[in-house]
DNA sequence: TTGTAGGCGTTATCAC
DNA sequence: GTGATAACGCCTACAA
C-alpha cells in the first residue's frame, strides 16, 4: 500500500499531480498521466479512504441503518438491500449496513466524523428518533418508509394504499365480499407504531367501507402459531369469510393450516392473498400463494439514486417515491364460493 | 460538532489534554478533567472518527463481510450478526456489515485505507478468494466457517461432526435405524464447495457406517418444492425410512408435506430432525420441529472476542473455536416404528 | 500533570 | 499543466 508521496517520487512529479490524475480533478498532460499511472501500477497504489475522507469531507460511503437484529431480514428487505448495494456501486459509492439500535446514540458517534456521506434508514417508525437525530445533525438521508408526517422528509416507500386497493379490486373481481385482513401484532414492541401495518389496516377499512363491505381485521402473533390463532379469530368474527389478505409472511402457513383444521379448504373455501410478500415466500406454502410482491428491488435502486442525486448535485428537492406491490396470481386465490 | 480545538479553548487547556481525557491515554488532574468534560458537554463534542483513524491508524471498526444478497439472511445468521454487533459494542468497537461480493476486489479498496481494524468473514467457502486476499493484505481477520485447509487460519465455526454425531445418537436412541439426510443442493452455484454441507454429509455417511447403518443422502433444491422432491427421492432410495435429518430450513415444510402426501405421518411414521436450525424456524412448521439449534449467538460473541483480542493484545495465536448445535426436542421426533 | 509540535495521507487553493 | 503548501481533526512522542 504505497502512498501518493511514494508514487509522486517514482513518477518524478509532485504529489499534487498524482492527486489530479487519481481524481481527474484537473487536466494533466498525457505524458505525465502516463508516468503517474504506471508508477501507481508498479507500486500497487490504493487511495487511502480515511485520509481522503478527512481532507475532502466525503467518503463515498452510504450507510444503511437497520434495526436489524430484532426480527429477521425478510426476503423483501434483502431484495432492497441487495439492489441498493448494486446501484450504489454503479454510482461509485459503497453501501455499508449499520446495525444501529433503534436508539440514535451510537449513530451520532459515527456520523459525526463524516464517515458516511449519506444515510438510508430502514424500518422507519411513525415517529422515529433516528430520523430526528439525522435532521438535527444535518446529515443527508433518505428513509425507506415514512414517519407519521413525512411531507417534509425525503423518502421512498411502498404504496400501501394502492396495494390494498388493487388487492381488494382483484378479490372483489373474483366475487369475494367477505374479506378479512391479517396484520402483524406489534403492540408493545419497539415496532409499535410502525407504518406499514397501520397504513394497510387503514386502507383496508376504508376500502371495504367504500365498497359497502364489512372489514374484518385481526392482529397476528408470531410464527405459525400466530397464524393459526388468526384463522380462529377470523372465523369467529365472520364464519362465512371467503378471502383473506395477510401481511405477515411467517404466519401465512399457520393461517392456511388453521383454516384447514377448521374444515375449510384453501383456496376452494377461502382464498388467500399475501401482501408485501414475494414469489419466494409464496412458494414456501402449499398451495403456492398468490402474492402482491413488494417492490423491494426497485425501491432499493431508487432510494440510492435519490440520495446520491442529493449528494452529488446538492439538489434540495425532496423525493417522495411510492411504489405499489405487484400482483402475482398463483394457486391460493379463486372465484368466491358461497358457504 | 465541535472540534477538540474548540473544546480546548473553551476549557482553557491544550488540545493534547483534551485528547488525553477523551481517550484516557494519560492521567489528568480531576480539576482539568472536570473543566474539559463540561466544555465537551457544552459544545456537544463528538470525536471525529475519521481524523482519529488517520492519526492513530485504528478506527475501532470491525467489518463483517457477507456475500449476503445471494440468499436470504436466515435466523441463525441473524443471531450471529446481532450478537457479534452487541459484543463488539461492549468491547468498544463498531460492527458494520459489508455486502461485499464473493470477489475480493472492492474489498481491497476499502481495507487499504485502514477503514476497518479487523474483518469477520461469513459464509466462507472451502476455497475462498476473500480469505486469500486478506492474508495477502495482512489484515487481521477471523472467519466464520472454514476453508478446506483452515489449520493456519483463525476461525470459529459450527462443529458439524459433533452435531451430526449427537443427532444420530439421539435418533438411534429412539430406535431409528433407517435414517436419511437432506442437504442443500449447491452444485454449480457460487456456494459450491461450501463447507457445512460437505462436512455434514461426510460426517453423516461415516457416522452411519460406523453404526453399521446405510446412509441415504439426498440433495435438495430450493424452497418447499425442493423439499417435496427430496421426500420423493428419499422414499425412492429407502421406502422404509423412519427418520430424516435435514439441514435446509426453507425446504423442511416441503419435506413434511411430501412425506404426508406419500401417506406417511410425521412424526408417527417418519421423525424429522432439523439441523443447524432454530426454535423459531422449527415453530414455523406443523408439527413443531425438533431441531438442533445453531449456536449463532455464542459464535457471534466469540468471533468478535477472538478478533478483538488479536487486535488489542496483538496476540498472534490462532483461535480455532468449534461449537456444536444443541438439541431441542419438540414434536417431530418420536420412537421409531417399523413399517 | 500539561503543553508543544510534528505527523497521518489527501485534497484543494494558489502561485508559477 | 505543475508544484508548493496550507488545511482536515486528532494522536503522541517529547518537553516543560
Amino acid at each position: 500500500m504505497a502512498t501518493m508521496q511514494e508514487v509522486a517520487i517514482r513518477a518524478g512529479v509532485s504529489i499534487a499531480t498524482v492527486s489530479f490524475v487519481v481524481n481527474g480533478t484537473k487536466n494533466v498532460s498525457p505524458g505525465t498521466r502516463e508516468k503517474v499511472t504506471t508508477a501507481m501500477a508498479d507500486l500497487g497504489f490504493r487511495n487511502n479512504v480515511v485520509a481522503r475522507a478527512l481532507a475532502s469531507r466525503r467518503t463515498r460511503i452510504l450507510a444503511l441503518l437497520f434495526p436489524a437484529l430484532e426480527h429477521r431480514l425478510g426476503s423483501t428487505a434483502l431484495q432492497f438491500v441487495s439492489s441498493a448495494a448494486a446501484r450504489a456501486s454503479e454510482l461509485g459509492y459503497h453501501l455499508v449496513l449499520w446495525p444501529a439500535g433503534t436508539t440514535a446514540d451510537d449513530l451520532t458517534e459515527l456520523l459525526s466524523g463524516g464517515l458516511a456521506d449519506g444515510v438510508l434508514v430502514m424500518e422507519v417508525k411513525m415517529t422515529d428518533p433516528r430520523i430526528e437525530k439525522l435532521v438535527e445533525m444535518d446529515v443527508p438521508f433518505l428513509s425507506i418508509g415514512r414517519t407519521s408526517d413525512p411531507s417534509a422528509l425525503p423518502f421512498v416507500d411502498m404504496d400501501f394504499e394502492t396495494t390494498v386497493e388493487n388487492g381488494l379490486d382483484y378479490l372483489q373481481g373474483l366475487g369475494h365480499r367477505r374479506i378479512g385482513l391479517v396484520i402483524e401484532d406489534l403492540e408493545g414492541t419497539s415496532m409499535d407504531g410502525y407504518g406499514p401495518h397501520i397504513r394497510v389496516e387503514r386502507s383496508f377499512r376504508s376500502g371495504m367501507m367504500r365498497r359497502k363491505l364489512t372489514p374484518v381485521v385481526v392482529a397476528c402473533g408470531p410464527s405459525a402459531r400466530g397464524g393459526r390463532e388468526a384463522a380462529r379469530m377470523l372465523l369467529e368474527q365472520d364464519p362465512k369469510l371467503t378471502a383473506v389478505m395477510i401481511m405477515k409472511d411467517d404466519s401465512t402457513f399457520g393461517l392456511v393450516s388453521g383454516l384447514t383444521s377448521a374444515g375449510l379448504s384453501v383456496p376452494d373455501d377461502v382464498s388467500i392473498l399475501a401482501v408485501a410478500s414475494s414469489n419466494e415466500s409464496g412458494a414456501a406454502t402449499e398451495p403456492v400463494l398468490s402474492t402482491m410482491n413488494a417492490p423491494g428491488h426497485e425501491l432499493g435502486g431508487l432510494a440510492v439514486e435519490a440520495l446520491v442525486a442529493r449528494l452529488d448535485t446538492g439538489s434540495t428537492e425532496l423525493p417522495h417515491v411510492l411504489l405499489p406491490c405487484v400482483l402475482n396470481v398463483a394457486d391460493s386465490t379463486v372465484v368466491a364460493r358461497e358457504r
